[in-house]
DNA sequence: GTCTATATTCTGATAGAC
DNA sequence: GTCTATCAGAATATAGAC
């Protein structure tokens, strides 16, 4: 019926809203299937490798979406610290509405499966070095020096997917927008 | 056999340590069973609610050993930000021996099951709240006012739990490490 | 309290028609 | 490319003897 790849799109972004809300081990492929109306045989044949590698897809798509979130947010803001509450505040909207989660990082997916999947952690692991060095671009941008950039970029992921980590288990998004605001702080030796 | 607790005592401890080190999913029953080596039947005498009530109790244990880690580490280290910066190190050092690991905090079983158990979730956020409460009132014995040192408990414990998330992705203690460096820089207002 | 056998449901995956 | 029927195994949970 779809002669370009719309259904497998269809597959990764249901799967990829799915993995960041749940996990990997909780979402059935089952259910996956259910959500985006895509035929059982159409994903393993989209995904031959089945579960494992849909998954791989779906954190490259949340990377990729991701990354432009982020590049947004420090076009749009001059200052390096504002530019990141900004993309916090976005990404923090998501928590209104979990229907429409989209963009969450993918902390969780990446510390349940560091032990049983090689691809797939090294997928996470690129993923967080590219939002890290979008963090990083930024910072250079304003006189840090590239060693600092990058120790800061990798401290202001974590310190984000813990957020979010914390926003999940309160089911509210007050304790992620709490901690970005600590972010200016360890920006406050250059700036 | 054990007219006392000790096969509930390690269930629990076999519990905690699976549950912190692959999630709540991927560990199964049959695996705490085969690991603790208690009988089948006993993980459902001493825990009718089964696999739930077992990982509340868990979830407890952790947050009891933990919490006595970090009173420890406040108590041995007189400038908050360095004995802060003690408990990481000694939280990372498990992650050499993942073997030995019993006190990794709990954002992973956190996130995995905030959608799907409320008592869970509470139990976790309950465990949470403790942790931060012990590092604010250092910070208030240090002069941080008491509403600013609950924030900063909050955001200690996020980027701490953000750390163990990149060191359990990249199998490597040195981001955890890392990220706990940035620590003090949030903690120079006062201090 | 301990232990085993079993029930039930769900998982990821496959086969083969269309 | 799409779709359905079905598999083998694992999951949690239960029943009932000891």
């Amino acid at each position: 019926m779809n002669s370009k790849g719309e259904t497998k799109e269809r597959i990764i972004k249901t799967a990829a809203h799915l993995f960041q809300l749940q996990g990997y081990h909780a979402t059935g492929l089952n259910q996956i299937i259910k959500e985006s109306k895509a035929p059982r045989g159409s994903v393993y044949y989209h995904f031959p490798n089945g579960k494992e590698e849909l998954a791989i897809e779906a954190v490259k798509y949340t990377g990729r979406f991701v990354e432009q979130q982020i590049k947004e947010s420090m076009a749009q803001v001059l200052d390096p610290a504002e530019a990141i509450q900004h993309f916090v505040e976005v990404t923090s909207k998501q928590f209104n509405d979990p229907e429409t989660v989209e963009g969450i990082p993918v902390g969780l997916l990446a510390s349940e499966t560091a032990l049983i999947s090689e691809p797939l952690r090294q997928t996470c692991v690129d993923v967080f070095k590219t939002w890290a060095n979008v963090f990083a671009t930024k910072l250079i941008q304003h006189g840090f020096d590239a060693e600092e950039a990058e120790a800061l970029g990798m401290t202001i992921n974590s310190m984000i997917e813990g957020g979010i980590m914390f926003s999940l288990a309160h089911k509210d998004k007050q304790p992620l927008l709490l901690i970005a605001q600590q972010i200016p702080l360890i920006l406050n030796k250059k700036g």
